[in-house]
DNA sequence: CTTCGGGCTTAACAGTTTCTTAAGGGTTCT
DNA sequence: AGAACCCTTAAGAAACTGTTAAGCCCGAAG
């Protein structure tokens, strides 16, 4: 699994279009949430924080440009604008509440999907910043390289026992449980058994431990989970 | 050393607009200078010279084009158009006198600034000094003659493909999954599927590749992307 | 205007790597 | 000792990449 899938929030009281745009999106390989009225939409941020929200303006129980402003301060997922109105007024108050892009009714579902896209694009090439490379004694692990080392010798690890690695070692000492771990290193949307992660850990500890029975790097904490170190 | 803050200018005669430009551009770490007619344009390019223009075409006191015009005889600076007229007449009209992007209104604010970091970056590269040429081990890419020799045997490439060898080779040893690949090396709206990178990587290694069934130029990334090298 | 050719994109399939699951055996805690 | 938990293994499932070839677009040439 390379990168956990993106989330996607529909706020749209239509429920044909709200189905149809999941459609669309969930065959581009996103997860979907969809919500019937801005109360529900803000709600359902907050539960389950989305990559991406899809905000119709017309809406029951709280106006759109409302949940935008509120979404603002909440997430910081961007917002694409959904709207039947259509004249420059609407569209500049839309942007100026921060809404990232505006899509006017009626509009194809694949344009949608392609400002998705790009929208996603833009805002995750804004933050580049340049990831230090993680530490922990002999251990040596460069995200941006994809590169792994154990005493000066490259481990060649899988994607997810990469990941798994770096959650651990991005908090030295800290003890994970299992699902913290699964959601950290396989996404929050990943829907397999906990006890994946023992053979996740068990392969890596024969990639990184000298003595892959004595672990010194990855240590079991009997009943809860695992942790880097002591 | 801090490298000193962009310094972007903005001619748009609508202050709402112009406002909400600035807000996002100071987000992003630029330094923002408004005028709001063309001749007050042109007097702010002069006493600060900026390093980018975004430029409305239609302004009051004088025509977007003229100033643009203007803009290119006194400065150096790239200029970005930004117009509600969309007609594929207007945008060449644009782009012949010498913009180097063209946005139209209604347009999304993070749009705006991802094309002012895409046009900066463009423009860095062929105003500084002449680009020294990127070198690998036996690879030379020397981007002024679009050339590029693997062990001094010249290898002929296409634009995509000197474009994805460039874009490795400005930083070797660093992973880009396939959509950073799509974004540096076919523009941020390109809009195709990100599985076509495989095919110019299979290209481009027969090309440079001594044997393209055991790259060692180019290394696959399970699960993520490409890199060059270790 | 038509044809030709290069280059880009897409789809499909095969081959490979990785992930998940389940079960048995071992270990730790009470 | 009993119960809960962890480790290991191996096989099937899933995901990913390499490769090929066909179709499309566009500009150049005839």
């Amino acid at each position: 699994m390379a990168i956990a899938r993106r989330r996607v929030l529909i706020v749209e009281d239509d429920h044909k279009t709200a189905d149809i745009v999941r459609l669309y999106l969930e065959r581009d390989g996103y997860s979907v949430t969809s919500a019937y009225d801005g109360m529900a939409g803000l709600e359902a941020a907050r539960t389950e924080p989305p990559d991406l929200v899809i905000l119709d303006l017309l809406l029951p129980r709280m106006n759109g440009l409302d949940v935008c402003r509120r979404l603002r301060n909440e997430c910081e997922a961007p917002i694409i604008m959904l709207t039947a109105l259509s004249t420059e007024q609407d569209k500049l108050a839309g942007l100026e509440l921060g809404a990232d892009d505006y899509v006017t009714k009626p509009f194809s579902p694949r344009e949608l999907c392609a400002r998705v896209k790009a929208v996603l694009r833009r805002t995750a090439e804004g933050n580049d910043a340049p990831q230090p490379p993680l530490t922990y004694r002999d251990l040596f692990l460069d995200q941006e390289r994809h590169a792994v080392t154990v005493g000066g010798i490259a481990a060649h690890l899988t994607p997810t026992e990469f990941q798994i690695l770096a959650v651990l070692l991005k908090e030295p000492g800290r003890l994970f449980n299992r699902g913290q771990l699964v959601e950290r290193a396989l996404g929050y949307d990943y829907d397999g058994l906990d006890r994946t992660v023992d053979v996740h850990i068990r392969n890596l500890r024969r990639k990184i431990e000298p003595d892959p029975d004595a672990p010194t790097y990855i240590r079991t904490v009997y009943g809860i989970g695992y942790k880097l170190g002591p």
